[in-house]
DNA sequence: TCAGTGAGGTTCGTTTTCCGAACCCGAGTG
DNA sequence: CACTCGGGTTCGGAAAACGAACCTCACTGA
């Protein structure tokens, strides 16, 4: 896995390699584990409470072997952990680390300068303890807080949520709240 | 110029081409735009004031032609405007719209997540009217306000911001307000 | 006025990455 | 014991990135 060269601010990184303590560029920094194609939406759907290799590749109709490839350089760097299914010996899980999570807000700031572009997301983000959608900032204007992913969930902002047929999609025309696997409802 | 295909969630782009106020996954819209490799760390030093053609090449080490394609699709689609140079014929300047201003939000989120990878930026961000250090929501601790990139300072976390040479580099040596032209410094 | 320089690109050949279809193998199922 | 499903690997063609060379226009200085 060839290091993808984002070269930082001050630091040259073909020379600084390891160093990390001495780096200055942090956004850099962050551009190498998720700056690449398809990272995002991965993560995305990881959010959105997706688990399984093939629910990721449905939903995203992504190539196999750049999911395969994507999902090995998430899991190296700590963003995600791939265990075993315990109830299907045949099956694996990713699950986003805690290090993974942090990513909501800047997730979160970049769907809602996606708005200025296209009109709002099909999916609201509500507040799970009061239902009001949290605002661009990533707050719930009701309760003046800043709520964690575990504390939001999503809904179709209108009945008319159609397109995509795949079980993850069809999935998610239900309310269902961020984190909280989706395999039950698969 | 060909489509970049980030799918979304719902619908197919590729049956839905053009139609945007259908469109619910506005993550997918967004990096349609900004999610091509090196197009973010461009915008980052339109923010730190950086504005020329060779001033970009110089302190990214970006191919030539990659930059020239990347600036391209900023203007087209609306982030960056291309101006003619008032004082210097055969030069041009990139300046960020609001559109692209709207990003900073996005930005700051990933910067400050790129921290827990790599430790501290060596850019700190301070708030013009107190100094006080933005944290990691991008808001000023000591008043109470979320700034605009315009109310915000870089300056080096400590002496020791060494490195690059480049002369984008050594401006950002001094302390710098957001969105100010560099050219001056230059 | 004319060589030299810097700015902003083009062009081109090589390397890397993406893509999609085909293949593979182990685990469960009927 | 055939069949399917899940999670991959392999392979050949297409697209993109890369870096070096080249090109044109505007200004500069002698």
């Amino acid at each position: 896995m060839a290091r993808v060269c984002f070269p930082n601010s001050e630091l040259d990184w073909g020379t600084m390699a390891g160093t990390y303590e001495a780096q200055n560029c942090t956004l850099a920094r962050a551009l190498e584990l998720i700056g690449e194609r398809w990272t995002l939406l991965i993560i995305r759907d990881a959010f959105y409470g997706v688990r399984r290799f093939n629910h990721f590749r449905d939903h995203l109709d992504i190539p196999r072997a750049v999911l395969v490839e994507r999902l090995a350089t998430l899991v190296d760097n700590g963003l995600f952990v791939r265990e075993q299914d315990p109830d299907h010996a045949a099956r694996h899980l990713y699950d986003l680390t805690p290090l993974g999570r942090d990513l909501w807000p800047a997730l979160h700031a970049l769907l809602s300068w996606g708005t200025r572009l296209a009109g709002p997301n099909q999916l609201r983000f509500v507040h799970v303890t009061c239902g009001t959608e949290i605002d661009d900032h990533g707050d719930c204007p009701a309760c003046h807080v800043n709520p964690p992913p575990a504390d939001i969930a999503t809904e179709p902002r209108d009945g008319k949520a159609r397109g995509r047929t795949d079980a993850v999609a069809v999935a998610l025309r239900q309310r269902h709240t961020l984190l909280q696997p989706l395999d039950a409802v698969l």
